[in-house]
RNA sequence: GUCCCCUUCGUCUAACGGUUAGGACACCGGCUUUUCAAGCCGGCAAUACGGGUUCGAUUCCCGUAGGGGAUGCCA
């Protein structure tokens, strides 16, 4: 933990620090080493070329920008952002499926480029080799189509500032950081995490309590020994003791950290892969990204990256971190609330359109009054980063399955048919001519079912019971249903008259109309003086298994005469 | 421990410092109906707490409580 020294620390390690000003300036003769060179040990860790950097770009760090002009939000002061192609990103490290709260940032970011007109690119920042996979990758990119987000840059969408796999950059981040290595930006470190615990405990502080700067400042004997002992130093980064760190944040406006709460952390690990927050900073500025949308999680980091940008002399994107998803109670989004992964909840039937309208929702709203449910189009002509919400939201699934029922019954018939003829496939259901229904194939038979179906169209899992018994015998019966409605002589007296009259009233070769069908219905009832009623609850449950279905005329219509007679002689035969 | 953030109906949220605090989900009731949905109509339900500032505070400030995040050579 940085403490007292401030400004002077520097001066007074300048013998150790600075090399000599005489020196020529470093050259990368060694770019591709991430290790200090033998004649490099010495070096400069260049607190003299640190500062003269530093001061600078220290408008970020100390003085506040311009007050109220249309530039105030923007961190350096400056409108060129403004008039800058507008490009963000999202950059998902591979490891695990395609998550709602990822799915949310992806889609916000996505929002925002199709509204601006700018580009959204996708970046795999696989740069922890022991958990990154090549599953993970693909889970995340099937989860980007499932939703429709669409990169323009990015894995199987090429562009000009690839490769997007951080893995396949580690050269573009070496030389970054020898470029920092050079100012004396970065120094080596040669402590493991147990050593920096064991310090902190030591000081009575908690092991985690962050790195306490130990190697700030090393000789070039102290180097020497830890080289000679075979140890390899990560790269930390220096960053100041004094003043403090800010950015006008998107959504959150100002935000600010004291530097003296900061650790120099490590840009570059022992093993020569840069750390998050190092690469994501290289990669953001060498794919020109203007807009760094991400999770509130990422807010700490800022202060690094801000650092980092400075270090390196280079223009810095406006941030915008957006709330965290909660579960229901509140607590982080985890399995046991349920489905977190994008791809769940295509098996639970949600459509991509409702998921993305509803994961809208979820920290953004278009304000006002009104209907919540909005077609993609819709979404993306409201959309505002101004609107996004500060606090963090909660999952809703109740929502989320209304918002998919909404969708769904919004469906064109063209597309309803389109969701259910794969699922007829799954079952193996077809119609068969015997049948004496309206349609001579299954697609047109399949549309006519649907039509009945109305607004009771609202869910893709149900969707298999609710229609099974127009294409097959084989239909569940609901037990308590049939004990019911056709547990008694009654109504099973009632049923074999129906079938009676069926046969008899309706045209032997042709399908009869519904119209017939409630013709021959209500006169069945009118001859034992009885309401319809009576005879259409067991009728329904006998045709259909259920005591609930589409209109039950058009049902016996779409069934076909010859089946929906069978089904009530079975039904009034039934002991 | 330290740093940062958040807090409006149960949930998602709206509200230039002046509103009967609005909408959506869920829930309850009614209408409609051959059932179930759908649809339509109606109902229940909130500014976390305590102090300020102000003629007036959900809104601005401070504090408290609760929640979240960070504090990694994970991203």
């Amino acid at each position: 933990m940085a403490s007292g020294g401030g400004a002077r620390r520097h001066e007074v390690h300048a013998p150790i620090a600075d090399g000599g000003f005489l020196r020529p300036r470093r050259r990368r003769s060694r770019p591709r080493n991430l290790r200090p060179g033998p004649g490099r040990s010495g070096g400069r860790t260049g607190s003299e070329r640190y500062r003269r950097a530093h001061r600078q770009v220290d408008r970020n760090t100390q003085t506040p920008p311009p007050p109220s002009s249309e530039a105030g939000r923007n961190p350096r002061g400056q409108s060129m952002s403004d008039q800058k192609e507008i490009r963000v990103r999202f950059a998902p490290s591979p490891t695990g499926f395609l998550h709602v709260g990822g799915a949310r940032t992806a889609l916000f970011n996505w929002l925002y480029a199709r509204k601006t007109g700018g580009k959204f690119i996708l970046r795999i920042e696989d740069t922890d080799q022991e958990r990154s996979t090549d599953e993970a990758t693909a889970a995340i990119l099937r989860g980007m189509e499932w939703l429709g987000l669409d990169w323009d840059e990015g894995p199987n969408a090429g562009g000009d500032c690839g490769p997007y796999f951080q893995s396949e950059r580690l050269d573009i981040y070496r030389d970054a950081a020898d470029k920092l290595r050079d100012t004396g930006a970065l120094y080596p470190c040669y402590c493991t995490s147990d050593e920096i615990q064991a310090r902190n405990v030591a000081k009575g502080e908690e092991a985690f309590a962050g790195y306490d700067n130990h190697c700030r400042e090393l000789t070039a004997e102290q180097i020497a020994t830890f080289e000679g002992e075979g140890r390899k130093p990560s790269w930390r980064l220096r960053t100041p003791d004094e003043g403090s760190t800010f950015w006008y944040d998107i959504i959150y406006d100002k935000r600010e950290f004291p530097n003296d709460a900061l650790t120099d952390r490590v840009a570059i690990k022992q093993d020569g892969f840069p750390t998050y927050n190092f690469a994501v900073v290289v990669d953001d500025h060498l794919m020109g990204i203007s807009h760094c949308l991400r999770g509130d999680d990422h807010v700490s980091n800022t202060p690094f990256q801000i650092l980092a940008y400075q270090a390196l002399g280079w223009d810095i994107p406006k941030f915008g971190h957006m709330p965290m998803i909660l579960g229901a109670d509140r607590k982080r989004l985890s399995k046991r609330h349920g489905a977190t992964s994008v791809e769940e909840f295509s098996k639970m039937g949600i459509l991509p359109d409702a998921m993305v309208n509803y994961l809208a929702l979820l920290g953004w709203s278009p304000g006002g009054s009104g209907d919540d449910v909005f077609a993609r189009t819709e979404l993306i002509k409201k959309f505002s980063l101004k609107k996004v919400n500060s606090a963090p939201a909660g999952f809703d699934y109740d929502k989320l399955n209304h918002i998919n029922a909404q969708h769904l019954k919004r469906l064109e018939p063209k597309q309803r048919l389109a969701l259910t003829l794969p699922l007829l496939q799954e079952q193996g259901w077809d119609v068969d001519p015997e049948w004496r229904v309206p349609a001579s194939n299954t697609q047109g038979y399949t549309k006519l079912v649907l039509k009945t179906l109305g607004g009771r169209f609202s869910s893709l899992l149900r969707l298999p019971e609710q229609i099974g018994f127009f294409f097959t015998d084989d239909y569940a019966l609901d037990e308590a249903a049939v004990a019911e409605h056709l547990g008694n002589d009654a109504a099973r007296d009632r049923l074999g008259r129906l079938a009676d009259a069926c046969e008899r009233d309706l045209p032997a070769d042709e399908p009869a109309t519904k119209e017939a069908f409630e013709d021959v219905m209500r006169a069945t009832a009118d001859a034992s003086a009885l309401e319809a009623g009576d005879i259409i609850h067991p009728a329904r449950v006998a045709l259909t298994g259920q005591t609930r279905s589409a209109g039950i005329f058009e049902v016996m219509w779409l069934i076909g005469t010859p089946r929906v007679v069978a089904r009530l002689r079975r039904a009034a035969g039934a002991e």
